[in-house]
DNA sequence: GATTAGTCGATTTTT
DNA sequence: TCGACTAATC
């Protein structure tokens, strides 16, 4: 252990230290007082834009100003990508001494310590962490044990099964509860998960894996179980931060407080108007409950915004107006700028999606880098519309949220090889990489696990006569040489992962049409790994921190371009872009249909509005469609449906005051003749009508 | 026991 | 559009 000041803010001898960052010019008030204040707990009440990163930034450089160890600050966020980006700001403003500030997410940060400490709960050092496929596909296998009446009504899909024992955990109730709650119509079906819920626990504990929730479960076990490494840990880190609190669950608020048991000096800082992840278990009441765990508590409220408009934040404003519960905070701003948020209906999806690339051009043209620009959107699947449009217009672009390039069938293929590669008696990867050979279905993959894995005896076993005289014994053998040099051999992970590619590269190109592309993706996790020293660092990150999305829907692949962004408003979160284009305002896509059930879920979902709407800087535009195809349910394939503007529209007290309305008007480029032949009145009069030619002609050459 | 075709059905957000 | 499940075929 190191030494560190005792109370380095009031140390030895004390004048005002020299210090190289003038921090009452570079904050305000409030800013700068949370910078001051480095003993005790305080809670930090940040609107939108308000600074919060900044003073974040300029705390720990504070810290480090004052002579506090950097090993000793620990800074919790909430993604990587935000924890890189403060240490990276720190650094710029001070020095590299804020690169030895240990932080990350929850999650990682929970990996490192049972990493260190596994033995204490009787795990091995080297567990798998598994992600949420993994866990469906374990629950799944399960199923199979329980006997279950066939046909009886219907048990929970996998994805359900595991949603409820996470949440469970999550939110620290009994699975009964969570039944009653959010699944009713699955209280039948109690007992069954329950015990499910329990062999899961069970398979997880003596194939020494661990989903994203043991990582938590298991950290608080070790500061809750082990006194002395709680001690030990809360001495290490003297100085806590934990970014968005409202997005914490109970157990990482426990976690939290656990580590500053010795010391309370924790900063917290979030904004219950931002809280968005209440659906994973995150209680924004977190925030309102801080000062009952820590009595003492300072509290600041950030309520100048930095970042939008005033007009942008007169409407802002408006929307958390109409909020249930909030803490009261009222932002203003100093930017100046009259241009009122834009509203505008658009006659369907397509005619927004043409108005989108129109202005989008046209503010390319007054200067405005694409990268500057944002389309946001409630789930994955509502830009598929837009992102052909911008192909025809040649508007490069990035999407963040959606399916994950780890996600990925033929990720999760290579990954899978390299896990068995890594450790071969892991058996899921055992099982997946097993159901890519030729001629091995589920049966003969259970016949190599109990082997192989359950048996203990190794790939080895393989290449006994016993397998060899089967007529699968080719394709066994080339993976089980693809693993024994593996383990024969130290090659370094991008080895490892380039000769995982070699092997998987015809299989690729047997299953998919579209292997090329996948090919990109598969060579991008090649170059990934060759950041890496260990196998194990780099699977583990891959499941952890996975890497921002696949090469498949993006359309320019030239690095340096500037791209305009698509992004889901939950990953949306922290960023900001001088142009918001916020679509399908529209009852039931943004208050989503499955929301609009409970009223606490509603007003998640108008937070979420909230959200996206203060991510934007100078302009923002409100779209909502009247006409839409049926959300794309088969049924409604061809139809189109009427829609009505979001609720949360209505609620706002002088819409029409706060915003501007704009009735869409297309210029007419080659776009105005596309429209008129390929909208859906082809098969109407006047048009050539190929396509009856053409059945015609084989209606007559049939037999 | 594996594979394939074909049907039905359901779709949020993420560490 | 995609995946999960079923029934027919190899």
């Amino acid at each position: 252990m190191k030494n560190y000041p005792l109370n380095p803010a009031h140390g030895e001898g004390d004048k005002p230290r020299q210090h190289k960052i003038n921090y009452a010019e570079a904050l305000n008030e409030q800013q700068w007082q949370a910078v001051q204040q480095i003993e005790g707990p305080q809670l930090v009440i940040a609107g939108a834009g308000s600074g919060k990163t900044r003073t974040l930034v300029y705390r720990v450089a504070y810290l480090v100003e004052q002579g506090v160890d950097p090993e000793s600050i620990l800074l919790l966020t909430f993604t990587r990508k935000a924890s890189r980006e403060m240490l990276r700001r720190a650094a710029l403003l001070l020095d590299d001494r804020c690169q030895r500030i240990q932080g990350g997410t929850f999650h990682s940060f929970a990996n490192t310590i049972l990493r260190q400490y596994a033995g204490h709960l009787n795990y091995a050092d080297n567990f798998t962490i598994i992600d949420r496929g993994d866990s469906e596909d374990i629950v799944n296998m399960l199923r199979g044990e329980l006997n279950l009446d066939k046909k009886q009504r219907r048990f929970p899909k996998k994805r359900t099964l595991v949603e409820i024992m996470s949440k469970s955990i999550n939110t620290n109730r009994p699975i009964m509860e969570v039944l009653a709650d959010d699944y009713p119509h699955f209280l039948d079906d109690e007992p069954q998960i329950v015990d499910l819920a329990q062999r899961y626990d069970r398979f997880k504990r003596t194939k020494g894996l661990m989903d994203y929730d043991d990582l938590l479960v298991n950290l608080r076990r070790l500061l809750t179980e082990h006194d002395q490494v709680r001690r030990k840990l809360s001495r290490q880190f003297k100085y806590i931060l934990v970014d968005e609190y409202q997005d914490t669950n109970l157990l990482q608020a426990m976690i939290a407080a656990l580590l500053a048991s010795e010391h309370a000096n924790l900063m917290v800082v979030g904004d219950d108007s931002q809280s968005i992840y209440a659906f994973r278990g995150a209680q924004f009441k977190n925030i309102m409950d801080f000062p009952k765990i820590f009595p003492n508590t300072r509290v600041t409220t950030l309520e100048q915004n930095y970042r939008s408009t005033q007009p942008i934040l007169d409407f802002t404003n408006a929307i958390i107006a109409s909020a249930k519960e909030k803490y009261a905070k009222n932002l203003f701003s100093e930017i100046t700028g009259e241009q009122k948020p834009v509203y505008s209906q658009a006659l369907n999806e397509r005619e927004q999606s043409r108005f989108i690339c129109q202005r989008i051009l046209e503010l390319r043209e007054e200067g405005i880098p694409l990268d500057e620009m944002a389309v946001l959107f409630r789930s994955g699947w509502h830009s598929t519309e837009l992102e052909i449009e911008l192909n025809s217009h040649n508007i490069p672009f990035v999407k963040y949220g959606g399916m994950k390039f780890t996600e990925t069938a033929h990720v999760k293929d290579v990954t899978a090889l390299l896990r068995i590669m890594f450790n071969p008696f892991d058996a899921i990867a055992w099982y997946r990489s097993l159901l890519l050979l030729e001629g091995v279905g589920p049966a003969i993959a259970r016949e190599v696990i109990d082997q192989v894995v359950e048996a203990q005896k190794g790939p080895e076993i393989l290449a006994s006569p016993e397998w060899s005289n089967r007529k699968i014994s080719g394709e066994l053998t080339s993976l089980r040489l693809l693993i024994a040099e593996s383990t024969a051999h130290q090659f370094s992970p991008a080895e490892e992962a380039k000769r995982a590619l070699d092997y998987y590269l015809p299989i690729l190109k047997k299953n998919y049409d579209d292997y090329h592309k996948r090919t990109h993706d598969l060579e991008a996790l090649v170059r990934i790994a060759e950041r890496y020293q260990e196998l194990e660092a780099f699977l583990t990150d891959l499941t952890l921190e996975p890497p921002e999305n696949s090469q498949i829907d993006t359309t320019a692949t030239d690095n340096d371009e500037k791209k305009l962004v698509l992004s889901t408003i939950h990953s949306a979160k922290g960023l900001e872009w001088h142009s918001v284009f916020l679509i399908n305002l529209v009852d039931g896509f943004l208050p989503a249909t499955q929301s609009l059930q409970r009223e606490e879920d509603i007003e998640e979902e108008r937070r979420l509005f909230y959200v996206a709407t203060t991510r934007a800087k100078q302009q923002l535009y409100l779209l909502t469609p009247e006409l839409e195809r049926g959300g794309g349910m088969s049924f409604f394939d061809t139809h189109t449906v009427f829609t009505l503007p979001s609720r949360f529209i209505q609620d706002i007290e002088k819409f029409s005051e706060l915003t501007e309305q704009w009735t869409i008007t297309l210029k007419q480029e080659e776009s105005e003749t596309t429209e008129e032949k390929s909208d859906d009145g082809t098969a109407d009069d006047g048009a050539p009508n190929f396509l009856k030619n053409i059945t015609d002609f084989f209606n007559e050459h049939r037999n």
